[in-house]
DNA sequence: TCCCAACGTTGACCCAGATCAATTCGTCGC
DNA sequence: GCGACGAATTGATCTGGGTCAACGTTGGGA
């Protein structure tokens, strides 16, 4: 794409997408600047505080959202309160289950955090009438299968220190790539999340780490 | 659908695909007659026996497939040999990882398998030209990846005694809908089998059926 | 400045499930 | 029918990581 039509395009876009991060490698690069427009209008930002929990497990929801910064926990919780953390989100993902309205799993701020929110009708038309766009949410969610797959093993077959190196690299593959090739990098999570994530307790993982 | 258009459409489906049963619950129920027909051209049945690995971890793949009849496990081994089940496939589930061609793990047949196996350049041009096509994927890949997390849970969480109740109950609801409410049922998978895909041993998982 | 609460580390002990070993069951070929 | 081999069960013992408890450390609020 040469630099006169992205100049000439992102005139046209809403303010709001200027300079987002989702607009490029997120699934918003699948639309139009029209399409961009219209759905700008019933979208809104939102900034969500470490630690705070915004959407609860089996609560019925009723918009998507783009992670525009941060870090979101998506985990599962069991009746007497083990609780397993299912995956971690980045910016720029899209959150929600499509073509289900039920949440099966909390999705938790585990940094400060900021979305763009969608009304679910909004999505779901752009889906039925943009196949790019759903081919861009298919791609994902197949990268996440393929995720949750390779925890799967780590989970199931890894010692607790093999489980906290396996951590770590995610964790740096994840990284600020300003950071990259620096030797001290930043947990965006508590030792409790990390112990919920790798499927041990918070003492375990912290003599691992020692 | 009335049962006169089923019946003039029948008419002019590829004969093996008259009577398959990927053809109303699988992804082909998204193809036309005429697609059908074309992709028929292209595609093969195979039957695999019990225990036999038809793809290879890190293994490059030209070829998707539906399954017809059977359990497939798919599977994750680590260098020194531990082994993690990451999946287990029913009739009539697509089997391949869309755009991308090397496997990240085995597939191997759980019991006597058969499959309808197509072309990769086949499935990537109905994909492109048929919407419909990536919707049902995009869907059994949502489906796979909400089994994947409940699976984490087990994994992460739950005592040898839970992850086998929880074994037994994924498979019973799997089960033959002829079996449905008979107390008796019968398991696809070896111990060892069980084992791999609970990371337990076998000797955890006999105990824990007696 | 001093609390106090949340988070992290460290130590002592214990138990669920792994490991190692022996035995039984089942089914196939002869 | 009879060995023979692989799958499953059962038993004895060991250990990685859980549990419980005490003790830093940090940072925000009065």
């Amino acid at each position: 794409m040469d630099t006169l039509t992205t100049a000439r395009r992102s005139h046209d876009l809403p303010t709001a997408c200027r300079s987002c991060e989702a607009r490029h490698g997120g699934v918003c690069s699948a639309l139009t600047a029209a399409q961009l427009m219209e759905l700008s209008k019933h979208s809104s930002r939102r900034t969500i505080d470490a630690g705070s929990e915004f959407i609860g497990q089996g609560e019925s929801v009723s918009s998507y959202s783009n992670i525009l910064k941060g870090v979101v926990k998506l985990s599962k919780v069991m009746a007497d309160g083990r609780q397993q953390i299912v995956g971690l989100q980045f910016a720029p993902d899209f959150m929600g289950r499509p073509f289900f309205e039920q949440s099966r799993m909390a999705a938790e701020a585990a940094t400060d955090t900021e979305i763009c929110v969608f009304p679910r009708r909004a999505i779901e038309r752009l889906i039925a009438e943009t196949p790019e766009f759903e081919h861009l949410l298919h791609s994902q969610a197949l990268k996440e299968l393929d995720d949750a797959r390779d925890w799967m093993l780590t989970l199931g077959r890894k010692t607790a220190q093999e489980k906290v190196a396996s951590f770590l690299s995610l964790i740096a593959g994840h990284g600020d790539p300003e950071a990259e090739g620096r030797s001290v990098f930043e947990l965006p999570l508590s030792r409790a999340d990390i112990a919920d994530f790798l499927g041990l307790t918070i003492e375990t993982v912290s003599r691992q780490m020692t």
